[in-house]
RNA sequence: GUCCCGGUCGUCUAGCCAGGUCUAGGACACCGGCCUUUCAAGCCGGUAACACGGGUUCGAAUCCCGUCCGGGGCACCA
């Protein structure tokens, strides 16, 4: 039977990281073994799913090179991929289990159900349904249709108790540790190994609102099942509705897909990762330049390691060689430094391979923070070509641009005030800014080679080492210490542009 | 409270299942040096971890038990 694997997101929200993390692998899985993967959308909490995000998702998967097979925009033969279409298949899955007696209706209010809840919180107890409604008489029923009280369906977990009903291998398993058996669900988890729940723990839990609408772990089974889903990985919070899911596909005699629990992304603060932490949807990065193949790269390094001595792995190999059991079981941490480091390799690699495709992302960047219009003239782009070329390996990550490049795009540029403090305001800088200019102005042909030459000229000439000089000249022209080698910079800020700040930058020298 | 999951450098991790080759390896970050007109990159070097306590064993990061710490579940949420 082919793998198939599914990533099944709320649209209430932006792709999170942590929740792209998750689909990866999944997606990953599913490619390793030439299987599929399903797109369903869990859109049963209507008044917050909306289609806005649900597009937005889809287009943040793809972004990240994440395809699927079947899926509420492409279809597919299990289809339709979007829970509220599928509200009819839960119901029937109710029914059967309510003629195979493994579920019931309950009319307990929210009241009385409140009371038992605030009862086993006085006593200190995890809370369990009572299971009043478990064994109602027709009389009973026929008394709370006539009060026309709104009803629940829950699972009738008892069923299960009867040791005989549990084998040695299978997922329901008897188990004696002296004080009498007791039956156990036993997950057998593709990361974790066996984990057992204490069947005594599980209550019977509801899986239809009294409006009629399943509830998600019930609504996840009959999916999961009518879409033929093989494999599903998913973060470790749902290890404990797992032992009631397989509770519902043991009593539709059904077969439940091998699950396996990944640990959550964690802040650096190991809290999960969340809003607080800021930059976490999956968007924000895309818009700081965050390369998708890095992204990919990145994620895949975050509990799993495929080799040592090396990091970087393309999609190809990593497609290759994953493999869901040597996951790490601790959370990982979001380290945005390494991302930055890694998003730094890739972002060297697409410079030398394609440089077009970098090009439209800085224009795009600068374009965001208003340094360049949303359609840059060729003009334009040409310069920003030319800055990309002299800018090399500095670009990791979209603020990088800023930090080294800004002042290509903005007139005056911004001076970074200890900067002129440092460089401009110290003696003898004015004239000789004066004299650089003066001299730039006459040149001939205005390259770095050029421009180099009479820097070092000028310099001899004042008597000033040519290592003082450079500081003053590049404060001057960029407003800042840091950036690209001062003779490429002036060559592409050109002559006109070189001149005026090079004499705003002496008039600033020569200021009381 | 209770149930479940986790715990190796600051961070991602290798090693753990099949104890010795681990005076615990790599990477990011950090620190120092070289290179250099600054920054970045590159090269060289450095700091830095088996949560704790008991066992078992000739020998434990690795096996067992306990403790501590962290996370998650215990909804007519997903």
């Amino acid at each position: 039977m082919s793998v198939r694997t599914r990533y099944a997101p709320s649209p209430t929200g932006m792709l999170h990281v942590g929740g792209a993390w998750m689909t990866f692998f999944n997606w990953l899985y599913a490619r390793r073994h030439g299987g599929q993967f399903i797109l369903r959308i869990e859109d049963t909490d209507r008044s917050r799913s909306t289609e806005y995000y649900e597009k937005l998702i889809m287009d943040d998967l793809r972004w990240i090179g994440i395809d699927w097979d079947e899926g509420p925009d492409v279809g597919g033969p299990h289809g339709p991929y979007r829970q509220t279409e599928r509200s009819t298949l839960y119901a029937e899955a109710a029914d059967e289990l309510i003629r195979r007696q493994a579920a019931y209706r309950c009319y307990c209010t929210a009241d009385e159900l409140e009371a038992e809840r605030a009862a086993a919180a006085a006593a200190q107890r995890a809370y369990r349904y009572s299971g009043r409604c478990r064994n109602l008489t027709p009389a009973q029923i026929a008394a709370f249709e006539a009060e026309k009280r709104r009803y629940t369906i829950r699972f009738r977990t008892e069923s299960f108790r009867d040791p005989a009903r549990a084998t040695t291998g299978g997922w329901l398993q008897a188990r004696d540790d002296g004080s009498g058996p007791r039956v156990f669900v036993v997950v057998p988890d593709l990361i974790r190994g066996e984990v057992a729940f204490d069947l005594a723990d599980i209550d019977d839990f509801i899986i239809v609102r009294s409006d009629g609408g399943a509830l998600y772990n019930f609504a996840n089974v009959v999916d999961d099942h009518d879409i033929r889903i093989t494999h599903v990985m998913r973060g470790i919070q749902h290890l404990t509705n797992t032992p009631k899911q397989f509770l519902m596909y043991g009593a539709l005699a059904w077969t439940p897909p091998a699950v396996a629990h990944a640990p959550e992304l964690a802040g650096l603060d190991r809290k999960k990762l969340s809003k607080r932490h800021g930059d976490t949807s999956l968007r924000e990065y895309r818009d700081e330049l965050y390369l998708p193949e890095a992204m990919v790269n990145f994620f895949a390094l975050m509990g799993w390691y495929p080799e040592e001595g090396r990091e970087l792995f393309s999609r190809e190999e990593l497609m290759r060689r994953y493999d869901i059991a040597e996951m790490g079981k601790a959370s990982p941490i979001f380290d945005r430094q390494k991302l930055n480091w890694m998003n730094g390799e890739y972002m060297r690699l697409a410079m030398q391979q394609e440089p077009e495709r970098v090009l439209d992302l800085i224009c795009g960047y600068l374009a965001r923070h208003g340094l360049l219009p949303a359609e840059p003239t060729a003009m334009q782009r040409a310069l920003v070509r030319r800055v990309l070329a002299i800018l090399g390996d500095r670009v990791k990550v979209g603020a990088d641009v800023l930090t080294y490049a800004d002042f290509f795009f903005q007139d005056p540029p911004a001076m970074d005030d200890a900067a002129v403090e440092k460089h401009l305001r110290a003696p003898g800088i004015g004239p000789f800014l004066t004299a650089i200019a003066d001299r730039l102005d006459a040149l001939a042909t205005f390259t770095a080679a050029a421009v180099e030459s009479e820097v070092r000229a000028t310099a001899a000439a004042f008597g000033i080492a040519f290592k003082v000089v450079v500081h003053p000249i590049r404060v001057a022209l960029t407003g800042k210490t840091i950036g690209p080698g001062l003779f490429e910079l002036t060559e592409a800020l050109g002559r006109e542009r070189a001149v005026s700040r090079l004499r705003a930058g002496a008039a600033i020298a020569d200021r009381d």
